[in-house]
DNA sequence: TGGATGAATATTCAACGAATCGTTCATTCG
DNA sequence: CGAATGAACGATTCGTTGAATATTCATCCA
C-alpha cells in the first residue's frame, strides 16, 4: 500500500470511529484532524470534502457486504433456492446489525444516500450482480426458469425494498422482519421456479401503458 | 344524515379544499372556522383537534380508494390474475394521481401517517381484505394455490411497498413505476399460480430464526 | 339545557443575531 | 520543492425572542 493510501485509510478509520460515536453532523473537520495528528487543511489533500469522507466509509462497508454476499452465494453444496434464501437473509441481518451497532452510522448513510443519489444506485447495482449469479446458477441446474435475469434481479430488489433499509421504512424488530422476508421469499421462489415470462398482463381493460385521467371518484 | 353529521361533513369538505390549496401547516383553525361560518372554538365540538380533521379527510379518501378497488376486483368476466393486475395498477394510479393533483394533500397524508401510525395500519388492513378476496377467487377457479390467504396478502403488501406511497420512497415517474410494478406482478403471479407452501427454507446453514451476532467482517 | 361564542392561555413558529464549522490559501517547514 | 499548516472567509447552524396559532373554558344565547 502506497504512503498516501495509508493516510487515506487512517483518516477513514478515525472518521468512522468518531462518527459512530458522535454522529456525522456533530463531528467537525477540526476534531477529525486532531484524531489524525494533522491540520484541518491537510485533510483536503486526501478528500475533497467532509461528505467524501463519509462516502468512503459507506463504500468500504458496502464493499464488505458485497464480498460477504458473494461468498454466501457461492457456498458449496447448496441449491439455488437455498443460495437465494441465504442471500436475502444475510443482507437483512448485516444491514440490521449495522443499524443496531450504531444508529449514528445509519444517519450518516442516510445523508450520503440523499446528497449522492448516484452512490445508492451503485450499491444496488453491485448487489444485483450477485443476484444475477444466483439466478443463473438456478437456471443452469434447472431449478429456475428465468429468461431475463437482469430484469428479474431488478424486480427482486423492488419487491424486497422494505428490507434493504429496515430502519428507514419501518420500525419492526428483526424477528418480525425475518418473518415477513420469509413470506416474500416463499412467493418469489415459487415464481422463479415456475418461470417468469412476460405473459398475461390484462388485455381488454386497463392495459399496462394506459394512464387513468378520466375517472373522478366513482 | 343527522344534523351534527352534516356539520362534520361541511367541515371536512371546507378543510379539504383549503388544505389542498394552502397546505396543512398553512391553514389555521380560525380560517377554517370562517369558511364554515362558525367560531374556532366550535370546531372542537366536532373534532378533538386539527390533526383529527386531517385524519378524517384521509379516512374518507382511503374509503373511496377501497371502494374503487373492491369494484375493480369484482369486474365481471376477468380471470383472477387479471383482477390482481387491475388491483395493483389501479392502486398505483390512484395514489399517483392524488399526488399529482395536489402535493399539499400528500404532505398532509404524510403528517397524519407519521403522527398516527395506527391509521396507516388500518388502511393496509382494508386493502388486504380486497387482496384476500382476489386470492380466494383465484383459489376457487383453480388459478391460484394459496393456502394461507391472509399471510400471502400481507406478503404481497410487503413486496409492493415501493408502489404504495411512490412519492415517499422514490422519485420515479409513473411510466417507470408501472414498468417495475409489471415486473413484480409477473414474479408474484407466477408464485401464486405455482402455489405457496412454507417449503424450502435453508436447512443446515442460517436457519430462519437465527440471529447473526458472532460474525465480524469476514 | 344543549350548543355556540370569543377572550384567555399554552404551544408552536419564524426571524435574527451570534457562534460554529467547512473550506481555502498564503505561508512555513523539512 | 513538495508537504503541511493554521489563520481568514463565507456559509451554515443554533439559540433566543417575539409574534402567531391551537386549544380551552367561562360565559352567553336560543
Amino acid at each position: 500500500m502506497t504512503e498516501p493510501d495509508k493516510t487515506r485509510h487512517k483518516i477513514i478509520a478515525a472518521a468512522k470511529s468518531r462518527i459512530a460515536h458522535y454522529g456525522y453532523t456533530k463531528t467537525t473537520m477540526a476534531e477529525l484532524a486532531q484524531d489524525c495528528d494533522m491540520s484541518p487543511g491537510n485533510l483536503y489533500r486526501y478528500f475533497s470534502g467532509k461528505l467524501d469522507i463519509a462516502e468512503a466509509i459507506c463504500r468500504q462497508s458496502s464493499a464488505e457486504t458485497a464480498e460477504e454476499l458473494t461468498k454466501v452465494a457461492a457456498r458449496p453444496g447448496r441449491t439455488a433456492a437455498q443460495r437465494f434464501h441465504d442471500f436475502l437473509f444475510e443482507d437483512l441481518r448485516t444491514t440490521f446489525q449495522r443499524l443496531e451497532n450504531s444508529l449514528k452510522l445509519v444517519e450518516m448513510a442516510h445523508i450520503v444516500a440523499t446528497e449522492r443519489p448516484g452512490f445508492y444506485q451503485e450499491g444496488l447495482c453491485n448487489e444485483r450482480k450477485v443476484l444475477r449469479l444466483i439466478l443463473e446458477m438456478g437456471n443452469a441446474s434447472g431449478e429456475f426458469r428465468v429468461a431475463d435475469t437482469e430484469f428479474v434481479a431488478e424486480m427482486i430488489q423492488s419487491a424486497t425494498m422494505k428490507f434493504s433499509y429496515p430502519q428507514l421504512f419501518t420500525r419492526l424488530p428483526l424477528d418480525r422482519l425475518e418473518r415477513e422476508l420469509q413470506g416474500v421469499y416463499e412467493i418469489l421462489i415459487a415464481g422463479l421456479r415456475a418461470g417468469i415470462h412476460a405473459s398475461d398482463p390484462a388485455p381488454e381493460l386497463a392495459p399496462p401503458g394506459m394512464r387513468a385521467q378520466q375517472r373522478e371518484t366513482a
